[in-house]
DNA sequence: CAATTCACTTGCAATTTACAAGTAAATAAC
DNA sequence: GTTATTTACTTGTAAATTGCAAGTGAATTG
């Protein structure tokens, strides 16, 4: 056990948290897996953001050893890689709408749907529901189960 | 604008809240605010997590330029100074109590008071609302508002 | 079987962090 | 009223992390 562990934040479910996923590109990685059904370490890559390859390597690697993600293989391309959320990472799905509900309120350039933001304010659990659905729909296409 | 902000980051909410809060001493110095009633630098300094002073006055004063906290004297003892949270701030506590619950949920040393975690699975909206009466009355007793 | 795709790895400069020491204003002690 | 101490930082520098560009090797396509 290193010096740093010793300190008192040994139980403290925010540094927790906070060891996990916060740091900017985790937010952009979970974002792609929990919103947008990306799956591919390619499709991160190429989300336009601006991730340097080595770093992707090394969060998607951080969120393996974690428990956020599990790496797979392609069954009909096996050249290409594939990375699945775990019941850990779904269980983010409401931490990260209410972040997107904050940041809607706060930041005048959000472009969330309305209509999404809306669904939230009126039935959080329903949003939280819906959205792992598209999740399960995303993790289906590309295991190929149909 | 520079380079990065012309990537298609742009309006998307969680980079707007990674831009804020997405770093472990953020995490750490919002967590202290919303929930440990630290107010004065030197509360955030002693309290044994290993921040060095650098590191928190830049995370203090990106704090007040985001929004999130504004600096004031002591009125009583003017060298200390005392930072306060901001709606904007508070508007943070159900995403915070979200992280709570997950981390409780998912690692085992977490140490959360049994009592706090189950109130807040039972009733969300009611410890949102007490903890909001928490921290206003850490503001009051730093502001000498009695 | 040669070229390309794909998922990384490596090298290195630039930025950020951690640790230690210093500083300036305000307060307390004598 | 001078001196020591507290308080909130700032500064210097080594170490760690990041960002960018260029590999690399296995798998696939042409």
């Amino acid at each position: 056990m290193s010096k740093k562990e010793t300190l008192n934040w040994n139980g403290c479910p925010i540094r927790y948290a906070a060891s996990i996923f916060a740091d900017r590109w985790n937010f952009v990685i979970l974002r792609d897996v929990l919103f947008k059904g990306r799956r591919y370490y390619g499709d991160f890559l190429d989300a336009g953001e601006g991730i340097s390859t080595n770093i992707l390597a090394d969060r998607l690697s951080k969120f393996e050893t974690t428990g956020i993600l599990t790496r797979h293989q392609d069954t009909k391309k096996r050249s290409r890689i594939y990375y699945l959320p775990t019941q850990k990472a779904l269980e983010l799905i409401p931490i990260f709408l209410s972040i997107i509900d904050w940041a809607e309120h706060h930041d005048e350039h959000t472009e969330v749907p309305e209509g999404f933001i809306h669904a939230y304010r009126n039935d959080a659990d329903k949003t939280i529901a819906d959205t792992k659905d598209l999740i399960e729909l995303a993790n289906a296409q590309v295991t190929n189960i149909h």
